[in-house]
DNA sequence: AGAAGTACTTTGAAAAACAAAGTTAATGAG
DNA sequence: CTCATTAACTTTGTTTTTCAAAGTACTTCT
């Protein structure tokens, strides 16, 4: 059990970034702007979980200029796809064990 | 995209409480102590982590005595399984999404 | 009276999250 | 060439969350 939990990555303990490796599983190349629109995020805190998951190796950055506009998109790395698998398969466990914590005693149906 | 992120619960975004939530649904009622040798936790940790279920009345709280010795149990309530049920749905919904992210801009590869 | 166990509460500090404003680099209009 | 604009950040400061460590209340046991 102290097993599973810990095998739960902190990274993916938050919603915002729950959605970002939701996007960047199914498609190539994600854009900042897209990113921002689908989540509806400010520049800043945007830019601030994308450097969480930068941070960890689990997206690489493109930049280039598209239509003389400067244009970043983000991939999922092997990594990143693995740590998300595998969050997800202990998340999988953990709901799925049935777990046998010893049994509470009973009411006390006097108190 | 932006609603089922929105409906996934800031309750559940932390890896104790999940496991919390996870011993919950399967037992009845769980002992203070249970909690605490299962998930690893210091007496502190583990009340403030009870204290978020509670405010949010997820769950609730026997105190009796068994064996002349305190003992605190904890139950989900109804809302709370609701509301851990929802979160999984979102996740799932989430993580199934094919979502149709708009084609990001193929490589430039001369730069 | 004193020690021990259970279940907290309090205190303080570190880390995470966020909004708002500022910055940089390139483009485009005049 | 100058000024405004857009994209993508970065910085600053505040709020929130998390946590460890120590302290407390109540009861029982010796």
């Amino acid at each position: 059990m102290k097993q599973l939990i810990e095998d739960l990555s902190e990274v993916f303990d938050n919603r915002v970034r729950l959605g970002m490796m939701s996007m960047l599983l199914v498609n190539d190349w994600v854009e900042f702007n897209t990113f921002k629109s689908m989540l509806d995020l400010t520049d800043g805190r945007l830019a601030s979980h994308l450097k969480v998951l930068e941070s960890a190796q689990y997206i690489e950055v493109r930049k280039q200029f598209v239509n003389r506009k400067p244009n970043t998109t983000y991939r999922v790395t092997d990594l990143g796809r693995e740590a998300f698998n595998a969050h997800l398969d202990a998340l999988e466990k953990l709901l799925k064990m049935h777990n046998a914590t010893p049994d509470a005693p009973p009411p006390m149906d006097g108190v």
